[in-house]
DNA sequence: CATGAATGAGACTTCATTCAT
DNA sequence: AATGAATGAAGTCTCATTCAT
């Protein structure tokens, strides 16, 4: 039981910081950081406003580790599945939003762009964290896959970053979205996000497309 | 002398609701709601605090009319100019997106939309208003012009509703990174918004497009 | 018609300082000094606010002016009154109460007590001024007439001021009841002031013990 | 120690809301409600303002706290006092006023009235409450007293509810007055309390007249 | 490590008072 | 004389942060 306990208690002590950061993640999203209250963070953590602090010196802190912290494994994980394709990159680039992306929208780490694009003007050190870890590394990865389509004369021969931007922009939406009216307007005929991703990255690809019209493969929608 | 004083103090006071607006404005999309101070928004209007009051019976009724105030012309005018064109949906679309977007990004009123995802949650009567006022509205009229564009085989018969969104959805982001990060990283190679507007209409018509691949007359980006 | 307007203007001009008086009065006996705005007082007089800084300096000086106003007529009057009679105290003394009393109870003079008391030691002025203007002379009036009835044998040799206290108190809290309780609840069985005013004279005159004059083992004031 | 401090600690806890009521009743019978800044009431507590607000929820919840600590206390020894009594009735009410009365007036709880005469019009939760616990108990326990003289013929049949007021308001008054010309003329040939207690007794006990029982003409209240 | 009582700076809001018209 | 828009000092209440236990 000692032994136990100890375990226990020591699981529970490392998962401190995890456990804060989530609590944490949940209520910046919801509430905004000015507006919300320390001890929510600490109550739905599970833990008293002291012990928070012995983990986080401050808010501002504890803004910061949250955004740090739902970053670099998911730019990782993209990375690596690009890396390692073998095959068209018309397939790849689904895949890689289509994949990548469900998961992301689905995990509450979908929340930190609405934190981030909150947040940057109050905290500039945001914003040159996010633009080195996030926005050029993610940028970067799909930049390339669209610049090898060119190369490859599956993709027309368009502008890079713009198409980036066109590929990438309804999808950080479709997570604003979920975070912002999705999550205060439920009854409402909502948004399916999931089938909005694959809709939007056939309309695009339809769009950057070399070859005439080839209809995609799967009816729309499908 | 009295009667031009007199002039002169009407004028201020008749103004002074739309002078508070704007600087209301200004300041919660660069604070945030929360953290704005009410100082703050009286100082950039020129005002005393107590003189805010007057107008607005509290910081809460100040946001609504910040977020009610920049909408109905706007969408109007977009409504407006759809309903009286005479010509083929492709040109309607980029004429549309075009002309009314650039004008709305480049107005205060694109800070709305950061104020609003933002603070939807916190004020749900906002998101009522703003579906039935905004999205609905704008979802409408760009939704009939796709719908004609499939009538009349100049679209291929994607799904309306996503199409809409991958439309839009670029756009709005495109006015939320201009009052978050490209309000303070102006240093960077930054997203030209005029430009993009243009490259992600071109990209998207030539997904929608009906016909093999008419590359659009212009090359990308002009 | 212009002549009638001038004196209509001019009744109105002189009428002013009273009306002043009157609202004043009535608000800050409903809500206390402390607690009435100006803006309610100026309303009720049907004058703007910054006409009433036009006759009264400050609220404190309106204050002032209302407790002044209402005490000097009402306290002639009950000296009058006693220094005219002829007959026997024990009717002097029902007389004065009585008729004195009752008036006053039903005029909104009444309603200075409550105010005089809650702020006396706000403003310690009033003390001063409500001590010599009104408790001595009223007490110098119903001292005189039972000490003129123990000279004349009608009443017993009692302590003067304890018994002027017990004759006037319960009236003064008649008045208080009437501003405080009595105008928030008057649902209840309420207390009929006017009948209680000849119910509480009759009972002093005569007391409550059954048997003739026992008196108290111990002397008045023991 | 540990256990010292510990027990120290907790005892301060414990005792806050009671050294809370204190301070906020002594300034809010000097003062008024409305004048007291909470500030005052924390000062004298010795506690932050920010801890007045870890015990009560606002200023209002305070003064309600305040009124409804320092009354079941008092009404409920008035009425053992009363029940526990064998003995002429005579003697009953004498002991009881001068007992009970001058305890209370002696205590802190005699600013209670004024408090709630002060307030009641603002907060008319305060009346109900009052009029329940407060006044009615103690009309109940006097009445009763002034109902059963009358049965044994120790009393004459008089208004037993007026007689009761004539008994019971000079002495609220005599608190009203403690806690404000009282409070504020000390130099002056003051009223002493608990001498005019006894002699306010005697004197309804006995009456002014000199003669035996000379039953006004009319009957009571007529 | 963990707690939660305590703090006090700072926010929103009110309102007495002023003054140009 | 009368108005009412404007002011800003001051009050209530909140909440991030500290610290003794």
């Amino acid at each position: 039981m000692n032994s136990l306990d100890t375990a226990h208690r020591r699981r529970r002590k490392d998962a401190r910081p995890q456990e804060l950061l989530e609590a944490a993640l949940a209520v910046f999203v919801e509430k905004g950081f000015s507006a919300t209250r320390i001890d929510e963070v600490a109550q739905r953590a599970g833990v008293s406003k002291g012990t928070l602090y012995l983990y986080y010196t401050s808010k501002e802190d504890l803004l910061k580790a949250v955004i740090a912290e739902h970053l670099s494994d998911r730019i990782a994980e993209g990375a690596a599945m690009a890396a390692g394709f073998a095959g068209d990159t018309t397939t790849l680039l689904r895949e890689l939003l289509v994949g990548w992306w469900s998961q992301l929208y689905d995990s509450p780490a979908s929340g930190v762009f609405k934190l981030v694009i909150t947040e940057v003007r109050n905290f500039p050190e945001i914003a040159e964290y996010y633009e080195r870890e996030v926005v050029s590394r993610a940028h970067e990865v799909l930049g390339g896959v669209v610049r090898l389509g060119i190369e490859r004369r599956e993709f027309r021969p368009v502008d890079v970053d713009a198409a980036v931007h066109s590929l990438i922009f309804p999808l950080i939406m479709l997570c604003l979205h979920k975070h912002s009216f999705g999550a205060c307007m439920p009854c409402r005929p909502d948004i399916d996000g999931h089938l909005f991703i694959r809709q939007h990255i056939n309309l695009l690809l339809d769009g950057l497309s070399e070859k005439a019209s080839p209809a995609p493969p799967t009816p729309q929608g499908s």
